[in-house]
RNA sequence: GCCCUCAUAGCUCAGUCGGUAGAGCACGUUCUUGGUAAGAACGGGGUCAUGGGUUCAAAUCCCAUUGAGGGCUCCA
């Protein structure tokens, strides 16, 4: 099956964070750990900085915690009202001011009787004082071994429960190089049942021109943001008439959809893999019999009654899969067998995390299930890492890691058969040349697993492919295969989506590109632009004979001028523009221009088709 | 689901102190027939998300609902 710890919603994964900083470069060449660096000290350092601001603007705050993060820093409090834009410059313009009095940072270590003294009006610095006490909890709310040692940092009047380290003076943080950015609610210790602090996120580099090339990229990746572009090149919608997280595919998209999933198609036939068909709902026994109903049932839709029989709409594809696997009986001969579907499930998401195409409400997922012995499991697992990582190279992503999730505490199957099934996921990844982190006991209970992560243009990471094991549907559905003994025995199951969903993956695809989808995937991969109406009929012509030749193209016979027919066709990313006047005409040829704005100029229609069905070819 | 913010023309947005709406783009018509990123004129288009309330009067103030955005939580 593939229960909840799987697959959140659409699609495995989720946004990691926009830089995701593992080592600062140090001028001597070398590298330390972000966390030992000068520029997490300045992150650290500017959020008591902060707090002390909002302490001065609002003097009965109550503060919680403010950490360094990959990008810059937070604080989180408990204020008497929201707070707005305007407060937001206003502490900026406090913090600067403060920075620039070179206030000094001085750590001193306590006792828990002198930090409930110095804190006895911060109600949430007491908590984690007790915590701390009792030597279970760090200021995050994470277990620790040892008692720690309790330590606070004062800066001007400011003082703050803290491990440290800090800057030893505000000189060191550079008042041009920090930015508050935004507020947000955020639940004190990540509970949901305890009080909704304000938390105020920032930034902060060594100096402005970082602080510039950070804001520099977050502007572009608004700009690339799938769901302004996807609004612009009309490739998808949701609207709310029809439901939110339920996503409408334009022609643009579906396009663009249509050829991902051709190829796909093309390169599962190729690797031996079955195609299946399945319905969208399944009755109630099913998901009782697959354990959905027990593990996953937060997140499947209610009940339709049919003849008084419960159905369900499926939230995975595993079940129908199996019952296809069980249909007859299966001999050694025939493992490894692949069974691969395009499958379209629904999963109810709180209506707050639904985000774009990224996170949604019904989905496709390319999911596909792997029944094999014990004793193909090893090339089994290095098959699929493989045609995963071709899969995704297809589509221009070349950068990868991943997590390998191990045995959990609570877990199903034989622990022999776990060690096995991670000794072959590891080996997979050692062979295959994946950096790779061990999540140890992270697996789902039934089974351990592999997330594989692409980085994007931007350098971000996404999770999209996901590789599992599974110990449980077999046993729950009793599979077997007949061995060359005569005897049944239990197959290895395996299951695997290596785009993940077809809804987050082309949400990925279009922020990667930034809509500019190499050729073979654009919609319209050529617009004609005819100068005046007398050069329509040769135009055409074009149109024609590139139609048969197989491209996709559009002719753009407006009453424009070609100027704003080219800008139109430059908004749309479209990548070939053939500009067609008198010498076109006369010479039978056609004037290419790019949408790079390059300018490779007039050639024969019979030259422009090689290059486009090069490009194509290529996948640039 | 929770906190905050937001919802005005197909899109992006303006709309002051409460006095029943504007721009640009897009679209339509006409003119224009041009050489590598916006030619011009005219025109159509809005129950100001939905439902209540306050008020002589609501796009504007209040409440609820729906949807969206930034986060949190969930997913892991």
């Amino acid at each position: 099956m593939e229960p909840r710890d799987k697959t959140p919603a659409p699609a495995m994964g989720r946004v990691f964070c926009l830089i995701y900083i593992m080592e600062v470069n140090m001028s001597n060449g070398k590298k330390e750990r972000y966390e030992d660096s000068h520029l997490y000290k300045v992150r650290h350092s500017t959020a008591h900085i902060m707090a002390s601001a909002v302490l001065e603007r609002f003097p009965n705050a109550k503060i919680a915690i403010g950490p360094a993060i990959d990008t810059g820093f937070y604080y989180d409090f408990d204020l008497p009202r929201a707070l707005t834009p305007e407060d937001l410059k206003e502490i900026e313009a406090r913090m600067r001011k403060l920075i620039k009095e070179h206030i000094p940072f001085e750590k001193k270590v306590i006792t828990a009787e002198e930090g409930k003294q110095i804190f006895k009006d911060q109600p949430y610095k007491l908590e984690l004082i007790e915590d701390l006490e009792k030597g279970q909890f760090d200021e995050h709310g994470n277990p620790v071994d040892e008692k720690p040692e309790l330590s606070i940092y004062s800066s001007g009047n400011f003082i703050d429960l803290c491990r440290g380290p800090h800057v030893a003076d505000t000189m060191e943080i550079n008042p041009s190089a920090i930015k508050l950015l935004n507020v947000a609610g955020a639940y004190w210790r990540g509970d949901e049942k305890r009080p909704m602090l304000q938390r105020i996120y920032g930034t902060a580099w060594e100096n402005p021109d970082d602080l510039k090339a950070y804001l520099d990229l977050l502007e572009e990746a608004k700009k690339r943001d799938h769901r302004k572009l996807g609004k612009e090149l009309e490739l998808f919608s949701s609207v709310e008439e029809v439901g939110s997280g339920l996503i409408l595919w334009h022609p643009n998209g579906a396009k663009t959809r249509k050829i991902i999933e051709d190829y796909w198609r093309d390169e599962h036939e190729k690797a031996d893999y079955d195609f299946v068909y399945t319905p969208h709902i399944g009755k109630a026994q099913l998901w009782e019999t697959s354990g959905h109903l027990g593990f996953y049932k937060e997140n499947m839709y209610s009940p339709i009654d049919i003849e008084g029989q419960e159905y369900y709409i499926k939230p995975m594809n595993c079940p129908f899969h199996v019952h296809i696997y069980k249909s007859r009986i299966r001999s050694y001969r025939e493992l490894p067998v692949r069974f691969a579907e395009m499958g379209t499930v629904y999963r109810y998401e709180r209506s707050g995390v639904l985000h774009g195409l990224l996170r949604v409400r019904g989905f496709t997922q390319d999911d596909a299930h792997h029944f094999c012995s014990p004793e193909q499991m090893p090339d089994e697992i290095d098959f699929v890492l493989n045609f995963c990582l071709d899969m995704l190279r297809a589509f221009g992503f070349v950068n990868f890691s991943a997590y390998l999730s191990t045995m959990p505490e609570k877990a199903v199957g034989d622990p022999e058969r776990w060690k096995d099934a991670e000794a072959a996921l590891e080996a997979s990844l050692k062979r295959a040349g994946i950096a790779y982190e061990i999540d140890e006991g992270g697996g789902a209970f039934y089974g351990p697993k592999i997330d594989l992560k692409i980085k994007d243009a931007l350098q971000r990471e996404w999770q999209l492919s996901t590789i599992q094991f599974d110990f449980n549907l077999p046993d729950k559905f009793d599979l077997t295969y007949i061995g060359e003994d005569g005897e049944a025995h239990r197959p290895y199951m395996i299951h695997r989506a290596l785009l993940g969903s077809l809804e987050r993956f082309f949400g990925v695809l279009i922020e990667h590109y930034a809509g500019a989808f190499p050729v073979w995937l654009m919609p319209v991969q050529a617009m004609i632009i005819p100068i005046a109406d007398r050069h329509i009929p040769y135009a055409d012509e074009v149109y024609k004979k590139l139609r048969a030749a197989g491209l996709r193209v559009k002719l753009d016979d407006r009453s424009e001028r070609m100027n704003a027919k080219i800008r139109d066709a430059e908004k749309q990313k479209i990548p070939y523009m053939l500009i067609i006047g008198d010498q076109e005409m006369e010479n039978q040829q056609v004037s290419l221009r790019l949408r790079s704005g390059e300018n490779p100029g007039v050639q024969s229609l019979e030259d422009f088709l090689s290059r486009a069905k090069q490009d194509i070819a290529a996948k640039i």
